[in-house]
DNA sequence: CGGCCTTTGTCCACTCAGTGGAGAAAGTGC
DNA sequence: GCACTTTCTCCACTGAGTGGACAAAGGCCG
């Protein structure tokens, strides 16, 4: 099927379809109130849109009290593909113009195995997708990735966990495949885009978003807009030193926040614990399964198991510490917490709380919420669709 | 004397005051190249902001080749007054439309005297300079507080070192005193902008400026723009901890970088090192003074004093620590070593540097400058000055 | 049902910022 | 003095945007 390939003409149109995006649909009048245009130069402007094909017309508002007015929404046949690739899994999910998620897959899937393998598991997905009659094709596609990108190019940069990725021209190939255009970051960033989008931090215009998966990252939000750094690699807090000379890292150092809290970590600690005894509740699920997972840590943990709770409150201290540090320095309106371990819930975000709110001064921390994330594993997907959709969205 | 109070009726206007004001006069076929505007438009701004004073034609630039230009320049009376408040001394400074220091007094005060009397200070080298002729009165001033500011309403907030100025209204009554709009800003948000303007940072978009001087700072440049955060406390890093259960601080925890490592800490150790009979040069200065300060460190350091240079050593690897960890989340393209303890010099920056490159991944320390900066002490005025420009060259 | 009100949508004359070309003004170089 | 270049001014023209008039469509109420 060919697909929309239509671009707002300016700055106006840009802004009505980022209103109808985060709105959902409206009459021209409601419209009119809300950008600053008079009512002759909006209805140029949506009589524009409607040609393009990016926004339709379809039915009548209710009234409000005189002549009813037509309803103008995005177009109800656009699709974006929103694509968050795990270190350890694959979601893969469509969502229409307005970013709401008409389908989702989760795949389990080793990050090194590469791209080559990795993108024949997302498309077969999409693919998949497709045949659910979801979806007929996609107007765009978002595609996160565990590392630091070249954003502008769309490619990987020496990203730690992902060997073979180096250098992959991720956007390019996948617009191929795809025949739509596609972007590219780093997953925490789209996490961060997803809650900002549809999530705790709609309101916010300075947050942090920490996601603690396999790994740790951070998306920083200034001003609305995603932070990426100089070389792609901001947010990359997880080789922070939390402990002087604590356990080695896999990037050299000693110490590292992820050497002591990650899921890879947590899933070593408790392994070690079950062997030493410690832990009757982890030994028999290390017995069980072959093998612990920061998932048997929640559940031990939730089954009331005291060492599987200490792991958990400790690793919370050292994510708190990082965390307080970043607040004196950034100071933002709100931190959210999400990521695979949010199944750790409230024992952690209260251990990170206590961490920061005892670490930070008071003027930092005075109204500072910090809360876990509400979108989990859809924040990702969203949040690639959402990229996409801004950047579809703007002036060619 | 009546001062100019236009400003510029719009956005081109703002445009071209901000180019004379960083590249100098210029003639209008120059500043045609520059701004997107045709001649003829270009003309009529220019007309009109010949009309309001701010900009005047003085002479016929150099032929190139045909024609002479009429010379563009900002008002040449333009006077901008630039105070840096600091911890124990005050900088005022006025500069021109272009920010070129015309006249700079430095005195030692106080902060802990209280807003009235450093006012009546700061308001005192004003007139000194008036009356020295730089200056028949000022169009703008800026001001630079050492805490955190409620940036809208130019009020210091809970600043620590600061007691007494809590919700003194700076910017309201300095407007009144002096007879022309003022803005207050934190002074380590000052001294990243006159950096940035006249500075080693002059090209970069995301810097930090890490100020070492009586406490600890850290100015944000995320996109050229200051980062103030939510609460105006962004960049207060000393106090982070950077030794875990180590000194205590006035701040109630323990460890923070600024309670190992600042100008009061590191006067702290150098007596104790006296004291103890490990170092004979500070022992002798300790005697000659009956105190010692960071200027003193410094002194016995050039001397070759081995526990001057070691103090030295250790707070650089301490705050290098900080910054590494700071770098990792937030991707500078540049970090700027500044404040009183400059004069530290090189032994410091060769310890932070070593640090920072060590404990930071490659991919963000890769191209990562790590300078002393180049303005010392008018770095802050400079920076004042700049803000208040930034203010008055804006559309009202 | 039929006025009378409100709201919505369309049309159109008018304003105003901005463009680009013509040509005068002011220099340079031979 | 003449040809050429650059600068500056003038002016007709374009095109975006405005705001008012008016038609269309519906609700409210006697």
């Amino acid at each position: 099927m060919r697909r929309m390939t239509a671009r707002p003409a300016n700055a106006h149109q840009a802004r009505l379809l980022h209103l109808l995006r985060d709105d959902g649909p409206n009459s021209r009048a409601q419209l009119g109130d809300r950008v600053e245009l008079s009512r002759s130069k909006l209805a140029v402007e949506v009589d524009r849109l409607l040609e393009t094909g990016l926004v339709v017309a379809d039915g009548l508002a209710a009234s409000r009290g005189g002549r009813r007015s037509h309803n103008i929404r995005l177009n109800p046949g656009l699709r974006f593909l929103g694509v968050d690739i795990g270190a350890t899994s694959v979601d893969v999910a469509v969502t229409n113009a307005e970013l709401e998620v008409l389908g989702h897959l989760n795949q389990p899937l080793d990050v090194r195995e590469g791209p080559v393998a990795v993108f024949e598991q997302v498309l077969s997905m999409a693919a998949k997708l497709r045949a659910s009659g979801v979806a007929e094709g996609f107007d765009g596609a978002g595609i996160g990735v565990p590392g630091p990108v070249r954003f502008p190019e769309g490619v990987p940069v020496a990203p730690p966990i992902m060997p073979g990725w180096d250098g992959f021209p991720v956007r390019e190939a996948l617009s191929q495949e795809l025949g739509c255009p596609v972007m590219v970051d780093n997953d925490v960033n789209l996490m961060a885009l997803g809650e900002q989008h549809a999530g705790v931090a709609r309101t916010v215009g300075d947050f942090l978003c920490v996601k603690i998966g396999t790994g740790i990252g951070c998306g920083i939000v200034v001003g609305g807009d995603v932070h990426r750094g100089t070389t792609g690699s901001a947010g990359d807090i997880g080789h922070i030193q939390a402990v002087p000379d604590g356990h080695p890292c896999v990037c050299g150092n000693r110490g590292c926040l992820e050497a002591h809290f990650s899921g890879a970590a947590l899933a070593r600690d408790a392994a070690e614990a079950a062997r030493q005894g410690r832990s009757p509740e982890l030994a028999a699920r290390l017995a069980a399964n072959g093998g612990l997972s920061a998932a048997d840590v929640a559940a031990a943990a939730a089954a009331g198991d005291t060492t599987a709770l200490d792991l958990i409150r400790e690793g919370g201290t050292r994510t708190g510490q990082v965390i307080a540090g970043l607040v004196s320095f950034f100071n933002p309106g709100l931190v959210v917490i999400g990521g695979g371990v949010t199944g750790l819930g409230h024992t952690l975000l209260a251990a990170i709380r206590t961490q920061v709110y005892r670490q930070s001064l008071p003027l930092a921390t005075g109204n500072l919420p910090i809360v876990l994330g509400e979108l989990g594993a859809t924040a990702g997907v969203i949040g690639a669709a959402r990229l996409i959709s801004d950047h579809l969205f703007s002036p060619a």
